[in-house]
RNA sequence: GCCCGAGUAGCUCAGGGGAUAGAGCAACUGCCUCCUAAGCAGUAGGUCGCAGGUUCGAUUCCUGCCUCGGGCGCCA
């Protein structure tokens, strides 16, 4: 139950009392502090249906209203708005519930759903680039919000690890090195267990097979042969591939692992390999899938639908799976193994067409049940500064692994331009840099909308100033260090007492806000309205520190409840940037 | 051609049917004898792409148009 919430049942329960809707009574932050705390609009939606004056059931409402003590004013502005003014004791003593509470006020979600949530993707052979940079930080928010909000959710990285790049480097291994005893299909095993290639290597190999299968048919068709060998389990390419799949993993992992991107299960395409054929069969039985120009699809559009959307291949006509076979055999997964009661896919934008292709599919064919979620959480690209896709000197997506190099070499670059923790050890610097890199880069993504592409400019990171990670850092860190300073002088946080002073109460009714922050976030799966709070909640902070010498107050029991004020900032601050997945340093 | 998205301050972007549309950067002006100036305060900057419609009220919802980006059966 937060303020806010509190005084919209109080409204409702006043719209109600007047033979009227009790959603009228929503009461939202006001749009002009000068006018109020909060404000009500349900009047003038209410004027229409009870056909009579705004400003009439306005006075009627606020005169409910207003006997209760919470109240400090209302006012009746304009064509019916009610301005919400409440008392300073209530919102010290909404604080302290606030502070009080594990959850910070954000009420619990259902516990029963189990969301899977699929915000990886990476590709075996391949190193993460800037495209898997917004879905992961993204998803990886999205995850933790839920999360803190007491839902059951599984991250997966859902690899992609079974196509026919599988094949084609297969293929262009056994060329390079034709003597491994992989390639020898008289041999019956056990397979070394050192991998004979390393991540360096099948980096190496791979585009050079992806450009011989382009331009070379007999190549193309060797992949596809060896794909097809590797699907139904030859031994030594079983193996060799295992190799392949275990050695990307572990590049991959360290990637998210530098980016505290974390995922519950590392399943991916081929762990729903064996689904594929029965599935298809299934589909065909049912007569879902039908037999079209050689190749076998499930049409996704009603004839009489105004816009058609083509169908949905299952069976190419080389009898090859498409990669939506894969996607439909991973959504039968997730709701019979993982259990699951909805998955929600961070993924590119442009992908959702295959999306719609794929939910509709799983619909007609019964894998999906009505009541699990299918949901494409459509994600932005990353783009350069001429607005197109990010990319490298030489045309390729610049790989995460550098661009994060980057980030950390310009945030040690502008700590020595400033000299800023110039006497910490030089271990705590650099691990100090790290984090600043990462909350610029974090923070700078998730402040965009989801479905917004951005500009990634490097140079704007150059400055860490301003609406930016390292601002909401700094606040977290400032406070640390007044905690800190503090205790030494032995003076410790009191009861919360009633704000005397503007930018106390704007701090206070910030702090207020933060579950409906959370809310948003959740029901919009837009991280962004955390960042956005995390900020403005920065700035109400910092504008109170300003104002209100804390160390300094003369009065103890003021000293204490404006300790006890920064503290609760801190706990909300740091834990919307937990959210946001930005950690924090001690000091900075 | 059809579908999806975008168009808001010089730039990058927020914005939940409500009042006077916001932030950061860049520009200009102040504030460090005082808890971290990666900060705070202020000035300036807008026909919210265009035209209609719904509504007491539209940047927000609907329709059409313009511009840009993306997608559209055997790549994944």
């Amino acid at each position: 139950m937060t303020l806010r919430s509190t005084l919209a049942e109080l409204f409702g329960s006043a719209f109600a009392e007047l033979g009227l809707d009790p959603t009228l009574g929503d009461v939202v932050p006001s749009q002009r502090p000068d006018l109020g705390q909060f404000q009500c609009n349900g009047a003038m939606a209410a004027a229409r249906a009870a056909k009579r004056n705004p400003r009439d059931i306005a006075a009627e409402v606020a005169s409910i209203v207003e006997a209760d003590a919470r109240i400090a004013t209302l006012e009746i502005a304009g064509p019916g708005f009610v301005n919400i003014v409440v008392t300073d004791e209530y919102l010290a003593e909404a604080t302290s519930l606030t502070a009080g509470d594990e959850r910070l006020g954000v009420s619990p979600i259902d516990g029963e759903a189990h969301w899977i949530l699929d915000y990886g993707g990476p590709n075996v052979a391949k190193e993460l680039h800037v495209g898997h940079l917004r879905t992961a930080i993204i998803g990886e928010s999205f995850k933790r919000t839920l999360r803190f909000a007491g839902a059951r959710v599984t991250g997966d990285v859902h690899l992609g690890d079974w196509g026919v790049q599988m094949g084609q480097l297969l293929v262009e291994v056994r060329n390079e090195q034709p003597e491994l005893i992989y390639f020898d299909e008289t041999y019956r095993g056990p397979y070394p267990e050192e991998s004979p290639v390393t991540i360096g290597d099948l980096q190496r190999l791979y585009p050079i097979s992806a450009a011989k299968t382009k331009s070379e048919p007999a190549y193309a068709a060797a992949a596809r042969l060896a794909t097809v060998d590797l699907q139904s389990g030859r031994p030594g390419y079983r193996a060799l591939w295992q190799h392949f799949r275990d050695v990307s993993v572990e590049a991959i992992s360290q990637v998210y692992d530098d980016l505290d991107v974390g995922f519950d299960v590392w399943l991916g395409e081929s762990s729903v390999h064996d689904r594929i054929g029965p599935m298809v069969e299934r589909l065909e039985s049912m007569g879902v899938a039908e037999e079209s120009d050689g190749a076998v699809v499930v049409y996704v559009s009603a004839p009489e639908e105004e816009h058609q959307i083509p169908p949905l291949m299952l069976v190419k006509s080389d009898g090859g799976y498409a990669y939506a076979t894969t996607d439909l055999a991973t959504i039968e997964e997730r709701v019979e193994d993982l259990e699951g009661s909805g998955a929600i896919y961070f993924v590119d934008a442009r992908q959702s067409l295959h999306f719609e292709q794929v939910f509709r599919a799983a619909r007609r064919g019964g894998i999906a049940p009505d009541p699990f979620v299918l949901e494409h959480a459509k994600i932005g690209t990353v783009n350069g500064l001429d607005g197109t896709p990010l990319k490298t000197r030489d045309g390729d997506l610049p790989l995460l692994r550098d661009l994060l190099a980057d980030i950390e070499a310009i945030a040690i670059a502008s700590m020595d331009a400033k000299g800023l923790a110039d006497d910490y050890p030089a271990a705590e610097r650099s691990a100090i840099a790290w984090l600043v890199g990462m909350a610029a880069v974090k923070f700078g993504d998730l402040s965009n909308h989801r479905t917004s592409s951005y500009i990634f400019d490097l140079e704007r990171f150059s400055s860490f100033e301003g609406k930016t990670g390292p601002y909401l850092l700094y606040v977290a860190v400032r406070i640390t260090s007044l905690l800190k300073k503090a205790g030494e002088q032995s003076i410790g946080p009191g009861p919360i007492l009633p704000p005397a002073r503007d930018v106390e109460r704007a701090l206070l009714l910030k702090i207020s806000e933060f579950p409906d922050a959370v809310e948003r976030a959740i029901t919009l799966r837009a991280p962004n309205h955390v960042a956005e709070y995390c900020y403005e909640l920065s700035g109400a902070f910092n504008r109170f520190y300003e104002q209100c010498h804390i160390l300094s107050e003369a009065d103890p029991d003021l000293r204490g409840s404006w300790l006890a004020i920064a503290g609760l900032t801190r706990r909300v601050v740091v834990t919307s940037l937990d959210l946001l997945g930005i950690s924090v340093p001690e000091r900075m």
